[in-house]
DNA sequence: CTAACATTAAAACGAACGTTTGAACGATAA
DNA sequence: TTATCGTTCAAACGTTCGTTTTAATGTTAG
């Protein structure tokens, strides 16, 4: 059994430099030789310090997923603390959820934009065993946010709820993991969306962290502040949709 | 060189075994051998009808996006025609673009949602060919509704339009592809989640894909519609966010 | 019939994969 | 010093990967 002396040095390494590799490559594309060459370790040290290319991954995800979500439970306590009898306010929940986790992107010591990247992608990953680790590592969170979203708007169905959530989530993990990937889509670089913004190198990763959380944030709350379609949207092109009617000119 | 007889046959059971396959799987976690043995058909067949792993999964993504950009080109046209002098409404332009795409999901002959959710996976894949591919192929259809977008909303900085444009991809994307791996995260089932739809069955991908719909758009138009945001968020978590002012009540 | 051709079939190619092995190394403690 | 134990190392394990090759199979036209 391993876990006990000056492995730090190593085992740091090596989560780093996959880290960097599973985002850029994605799981499937990284392989123990390419991981191990670039860290500078031996081929083995990865099966020796974490057992396998899973547990790896796995170990890569803890290590930040644990501080974020812990945080997240942290920044919900305040938040509910501070309302006493009522409930605290939607934004003020997005924030807690959506903020906590941009702010990993400014800060390199947490990974940066290179993790958020990675966690925007995995989410998608179709392997079976990154989804039975992601519904555990987030089961707690989840359930304590939507509770304090079910509480925050009483009069909304849960179900709505739940899928605008599902919805902001992927809206955010697109946003991050996507900057180089829908940006090409969007035939758009980094530089030309800056806008007024008062950071103007594009190259750093925290400044575009501080960018995105800005556009992203009212994006969201928009989302989750949405009339509820009453009637179904019309699915032939003829007429024009239900809540037209209230669009607001400005935007 | 190929590409004449009554190839159909085996082209065709390939290519509806591989969207599957690599939907399930991802392009990394699919390999040939799965794939012609799943379709009956030789394992050199791939490499005879397409000439490659990186030729298959592009030519499955052809078939689909073919029909489907040209179709939201083709609803573009109408609804700029429709308009005459005037600009189509936001509204009608998103139900161009992403209810086109959310109606192939309810056509079994054009997909369903096994292409959808490969879709919605793919654009985070990270291979440097698919990007390449996608970019391409999504140029034109992305310039068009980018310059519609502009037009409609004239007093809205262009670079909050493409970032918003990029945010309802995403929330289209993973609303898409999550259905199963975010709805693990969501702690919930499709059947929690029909609401007051009128339909039942919840195994019925059609029938998912009317319920998303019907969701999904009335999400984008709000996150679409959300106030600008003239001053940084609080990244700080002590006060509460700047558009906080105008949170509508009921949602 | 047969020559030409597109397609399928079985088998093998070399390369790369994740993992395991067993010896060597280096620090600590009796 | 010697024994112990965590760690590193080079080498090899067996498997699977995408692709290629060569022969067999039909089907079509002269």
């Amino acid at each position: 059994m391993p876990d006990q002396k000056n492995n730090y040095d190593t085992r740091e390494r090596i989560l780093d430099v996959a880290e960097r590799l599973f985002m850029e490559n994605g799981y499937e594309g990284t392989s123990m030789r390419v991981v191990t060459s670039a860290a500078e370790v031996n081929l083995a040290a990865v099966n020796y310090h974490f057992g396998s290319k899973e547990a790896l991954l796995c170990a890569v995800f803890r290590r930040r997923l644990g501080w974020l979500n812990g945080e997240r439970l942290r920044a919900l306590d305040v938040l509910e603390e501070q309302a006493g009898e009522t409930s605290p306010k939607p934004s003020q929940i997005l924030e807690a959820f959506f903020g906590t986790l941009l702010r990993m992107g400014e800060d390199q010591s947490l990974g940066g934009m290179t993790f958020l990247r990675l966690l925007g992608r995995t989410l998608t990953e179709p392997a079976g065993f990154i989804r039975t680790f992601f519904a555990s590592e987030y089961a707690e969170v989840i359930a304590r946010y939507k509770q304090a979203l079910f509480r925050a708007l009483p009069d909304v169905p849960k179900a709505e709820i739940v899928w605008r959530l599902h919805f902001m989530l992927g809206a955010m993990s697109y946003a991050i993991a996507g900057t180089d990937v829908l940006q090409v889509v969007t035939g758009c670089e980094l530089g030309d969306l800056a806008g007024e913004s008062s950071d103007v190198d594009a190259d750093d990763d925290s400044a575009l962290a501080r960018r995105l959380s800005q556009r992203l944030m009212p994006f969201l709350l928009g989302g989750l502040r949405a009339p509820l379609s009453l009637t179904t949207p019309s699915l032939t092109a003829s007429p024009a949709s239900a809540s037209d009617g209230d669009l607001q000119p400005e935007i």
